[in-house]
DNA sequence: GTTAAATTCCCCACGATTCCCCACTAAATC
DNA sequence: GATTTAGTGGGGAATCGTGGGGAATTTAAC
């Protein structure tokens, strides 16, 4: 389970260390440790799918409506790209992706389960506010 | 059950000691004796769910309006961290947690049954005063 | 095709944070 | 008054994030 919130600083060439724990569930429940990166469809962020979930993916995909596919193939499908972290825990990302999420140099790790995001830390603290307001008067019951 | 108020200091490094009363309790009533640690959506304060009441929480998601799940996903489940305290009884809170609330140095922990609440002890005092300004013309019938 | 420049990859190193254990003091219990 | 328990502090080892150097690879330029 990828779980928590984590700032780390991307330097100058771009590297940005994954959180440990991440790592950490990325190793023991991903055999091969890889991850697709990828936009999202309808935040300002990216989504790092370890590989099996990756596939639940592309499953995902031939089932939504035809209409859509296209679309959704080329917006997510398409930019995706296979990371293994190196040695140091980091990954390097480049061009399209850095772009769509508006990365500068604080980064923002949010587990969100079976997949995590990848957030520009200023788009993640404009989000929780709206976030927070949204369920200002909600109640909970349980 | 998580019951009475009681009060105790972060040190510098950021620990607290969890009360030894909530302590009993969780290792009596709850196997794990894990807690997760998350975000209120509605007030200045976390929350502390033993793994049981943590799922019931989890099944109330997937009840809430759908327009609301995203919000409370983020704010809510996403920075939620898992904690077994420590061999002193304390844990670690990690930023985004320590922030939300505002603790500094004196930690106000409030049984609510089955959780219980960590507050910042100004915080909660204002809280008090609010909540017995709101009471003051009503009269319980029972 | 060759050379130059830029980018990417791999390794090492430093500082800060976190984790784990031990110790002290004050309060509560017997 | 002696003994246990709770809260708090601190030291040291290990881990984590981050910066930088240099080799290797790719891209661009001539």
């Amino acid at each position: 389970m990828f779980q928590g919130e984590f700032s780390n600083n991307m330097d100058e060439k771009g590297r940005v260390s994954i959180p440990a724990p991440f790592r950490d569930t990325l190793k023991t429940h991903h055999a091969d440790g890889q991850l697709f990166i990828t936009r999202s469809h309808n935040t300002d962020c990216l989504i790092a799918y370890p590989t099996r979930e990756w596939k639940r993916l592309q499953a995902a995909v031939k089932e939504m409506p035809a209409k859509l596919r296209p679309h959704f193939k080329r917006a997510v499908i398409t930019p995706s790209q296979l990371f293994s972290p190196d040695k140091q825990g980091r990954i390097l990302l480049a061009g399209v992706l850095r772009q769509h999420a508006s990365l500068s140099r604080a980064v923002h790790f949010a587990g969100t389960g079976e997949t995590f995001e990848i957030w520009d830390k200023a788009s993640w603290d404009k989000q929780l506010v709206t976030d927070l307001a949204a369920l200002q008067d909600f109640e909970l019951d349980m």
